[in-house]
DNA sequence: CCAGTTCTTGACCGGTCGGTCAAGTCGCCC
DNA sequence: GGGCGACTTGACCGACCGGTCAAGAACTGG
């Protein structure tokens, strides 16, 4: 699975052949459909262990904070941390977006990542903390900025991701406004 | 090459024959030979007219304004009301840009709006309007933005563009914090 | 009305793909 | 050691793919 997460990465799914993924780790064809039942469900299972696993770090990074935008920023920052660390699987998913078959499965791990914030973004609402949005609009505001930024600065400039993370966080809660000195007070 | 844009975003691109393009409009093969060098070609020219128009939308929004932060914002606007109006042209980027292929040509498009915006970032900061940080991160933060808005609550959800630019243009503008009351000024 | 160019057809080609399976090999238990 | 399930091999299959091309239709100018 860790091969063919590399090939699939770099070369994209129909691309890389059953084939070129047996050979490259040095058995036969029968290994593999002995392992698994198809292609296609090596690459459901590879995405689902990654989104398992991502998932897992962002619970465990925000584990313990009472603070919810401060859950929100060290959400961010595990997703951008993590995807540092796994720069195939990451790069896999934008591989499997375009493929009607793997959608359903990447909606819902991104489904998943968009409740947790709905949550805390509700919970900053209600704290006064963060401003009274549509939660959604907000949730996939911050994905949005997060995947561009890990996408760009991360994955094709390898940039360290304490200082994406920075820019993400700082974007995602302050703007890009100079703050108003806000006279009517 | 509407009927390829069609099959190409709803099947993507591998699995698009070109048998099945040229029964779609009812040709033969060497038609299509006959005008396309390639099923790449194709595809590329397919890409490179959907970036000249996008961005002669942006042009054409922007026209005449001069405050560097209602260009962004108009830009943001223009961008979110073009992938309304082409819905299955947007979806094909998302296709094309696993395809090493077809990567540099995606790239460039986003090079290109990177740099508009990046432009209108400096002037902002400039003038004081727009927070000193790095324009390069405000600009794909922009873009991150826009891009997960539309394609979440336009192209999934079907919602009005007009809501979901209001939303990002305030989500970039003022990020989800609640202002503080700035006591120290 | 004909010659010549432009355009169109679809059978065909070499190649590749995902997947199968008969033929083993290996390791373990009795 | 022998019997049996777990595992492995790779030649092979039918399907399909992008692309070619001989054949001819349609149009054009003279």
């Amino acid at each position: 699975m860790a091969f063919a997460t590399a090939r699939f990465a770099e070369n994209g799914y129909h691309p890389t052949s059953v084939a070129e993924i047996v050979q490259g780790i040095g058995v036969g064809k029968g290994v593999f459909y002995w392992y698994f039942e198809s292609k296609e469900q090596l690459l459901l299972e590879i995405l689902k262990d990654a989104q398992k696993d991502l998932r897992r770090a962002q619970q465990r990074a925000i584990a313990g904070e009472e603070d919810p935008v401060r859950r929100l920023e060290k959400g961010i920052r595990a997703t951008i941390t993590w995807s540092a660390e796994h720069r195939d699987v990451y790069r896999l998913t934008q591989v499997a977006a375009m493929e009607e078959r793997f959608a359903p499965v990447l909606r819902k791990g991104q489904e998943v990542a968009v409740q947790d914030a709905i949550l805390h973004v509700r919970d900053g609402i209600q704290q006064g903390l963060v401003r009274d949005l549509d939660p959604a609009y907000i949730a996939h505001g911050i994905l949005g900025v997060t995947a561009q930024l890990a996408r760009t600065f991360i994955h094709e400039r390898g940039e360290r991701p304490e200082d994406v993370a920075d820019a993400a966080v700082s974007l995602v809660l302050e703007g890009i406004l100079v703050p108003e000195p806000t006279p009517a007070r």
